[in-house]
DNA sequence: GAAAAAGGGGTATAAAACTTCCCCCTTATT
DNA sequence: AATAAGGGGGAAGTTTTATACCCCTTTTTC
C-alpha cells in the first residue's frame, strides 16, 4: 500500500492525541504535522505538502475550518482534505460543500470509519456519506431549482415600485389586505389597489400564487432585503 | 432479513431479464412489476405501492425516466427510486439529483453492488458514489455560489431606474458615455449623472467593476429582458 | 503632454411615476 | 349573510425620474 503523509487540524489537544493513534497503528501512514488553527493548517499545508488533511471546523471561530480549506485548495491543491467533525447541521455541510473537500467523517466515526475515509480520498473515491447525502439531494435540487426559475420572477421583481415590495413583504409573512393597511397607515382601498398591480405584475390571479413562488424559491429573505 | 418488493423499469427486454435473474436469487427480494416506459412506470408505482423502483432514464425519449421519477415521487412518495441507467453524463446525473431519488448507479455495476444499492435504500443509508460526488460537488459550489452573488445583485439591480437599467444594457455592450448619450438622443452629461447614480447603487468606483461582476453572473441576458 | 474619457458634486425644471383615496362591481371563502 | 379577495375607473397630491447645465479632479489614451 502506497504511503501517505498526513496533517492533522485540530484546536483541541484530546482529539489530536486520539486521531493520532489511529494513525500510529499503521505503517503506511505518517503524520507530518498538527496544527491548533486555520492559520497554522494552511502554512502547515504549503511547508509538507501533505497528502491528506485532516480538518476540524470550529476553532478560531465557528467556521474557521471551511475557510482554512478553501485557502489550502488554493495554495496547495494537491492535498486532499477531510472534514472530521462534531458539526452535523447544514450550514456546516453545505460550506464544506462549496469548498473542493473529500470527504465529512463526523468525529465519532469508528476507527475504521477514518481510515477508510483517508483511503478513499487517497484513491479519489470517496462517496458522499448517507448522512449528508440526503441533506445535500435535497439542497442541490432547491439551488438548482433556483437557478432555473430564477430569471423570469427577477424580471417581475424588478419592476415593483418601493410601495408594493413592502407590500409584498408584508403578504409573504401571511398578513391580510386589513393587517397591512393597518402596518401602513393606509385606507384598505389604497392596499388592494397596490396588491392588485403587484398580481398583475406577477401574471398571477391571487396572493396566494405569487407566494408560493417565493416561498417555492426561498427569495423571501431576499425580496426582503431590498430597500429603496 | 425484511421483505422488499421490487418494480423494475427498463425499455430493454434483455435488461429486465437480467435484473430479474440478480433479485430472483435472493429470497428476500420479489418483483411486483416491470414497465418499459416511464408512463407505466408511474403507473405500477401507484397500484403496487414498491418498496425499490430500479429505474432505466432513456426509454421514450431522453429523459423519461427522469420525469418518471419526479412523478412518482409526488403520487408514490413511499417508494424508493434508483435510477439504473447506461448514462453518466452531467445533464443525466445533476437532473436526477434534482428530484429525491436514493442512489444513481451505472448499469454495469456487478451483482453486489446492485444488491447493496437496493438494501441500502431501503434502509434510508444510500450514500452518493465516488463518481457522481466528484461531480456533484463541483456543481453544488457552482450553483450556491451563483445564489449567494445574486443575492447582493438582485437586491441592487431591484433599485435600478427604466433608464438606468437601459444605460446599464449599454455599458454591457461597451458603449462610451458618448455613444450611450447619441443612442438616446440625449447631452452627454445626462448620461454621466445616470451613470454616476448607476455606480452609487452597486457601490462600485467605475463601471468596468460593474459589468465584471454582471458577466461573472451570467445576468447580462437577465437584466436585458427587464422591461418596465 | 495634450486630449478625451471617466467620475464626482451641485442645482434646476418639466414630465412621469408613485401613493393615496374614492367609487363601483364580482367572486370566493367562511 | 358577512368577510375577504380581486378587478376596474377616476382623481388628488407627492415624490422620483429624466433631463440639462454648471463646476471640478482623476484616469486613460493617443
Amino acid at each position: 500500500m502506497e504511503q501517505l503523509t498526513i496533517l492533522i487540524v485540530d484546536d483541541m489537544e484530546a482529539h489530536r492525541r486520539r486521531l493520532a493513534r489511529i494513525i500510529g497503528e499503521l505503517p503506511h501512514l505518517s503524520i507530518v504535522g498538527e496544527a491548533q488553527s486555520g492559520k497554522e493548517a494552511v502554512a502547515l499545508a504549503v511547508e509538507e505538502e501533505p497528502d491528506i488533511i485532516l480538518m476540524d471546523i470550529e476553532m478560531e471561530d465557528k467556521m474557521a475550518g471551511i475557510r482554512a480549506a478553501s485557502e489550502i485548495n488554493f495554495s496547495s491543491p494537491e492535498s486532499k482534505i477531510i472534514i472530521l467533525t462534531i458539526h452535523k447541521d447544514n450550514d456546516s455541510i453545505f460550506s464544506a460543500y462549496q469548498t473542493n473537500i473529500a470527504d465529512y467523517v463526523i468525529k465519532s466515526a469508528s476507527k475504521e470509519e477514518i481510515i477508510e475515509a483517508i483511503e478513499n480520498a487517497a484513491s479519489n473515491t470517496s462517496p458522499i456519506r448517507p448522512f449528508v447525502a440526503s441533506k445535500l439531494r435535497e439542497e442541490f435540487a432547491r439551488v438548482k431549482k433556483f437557478e432555473e426559475n430564477f430569471t423570469h420572477i427577477f424580471q417581475v421583481i424588478a419592476t415593483l415600485t418601493p410601495s408594493e415590495v413592502e407590500i409584498l413583504k408584508s403578504l409573504c409573512q401571511g398578513l391580510t389586505r386589513k393587517q397591512i393597511a393597518a402596518e401602513r397607515s393606509v385606507e384598505l382601498e389604497t392596499i388592494k389597489k397596490q396588491i392588485s398591480s403587484i398580481l398583475k405584475k406577477f401574471d398571477k390571479r391571487n396572493t396566494k400564487e405569487v407566494i408560493r413562488i417565493i416561498n417555492d424559491h426561498d427569495l423571501f429573505t431576499m425580496i426582503n432585503k431590498i430597500q429603496f
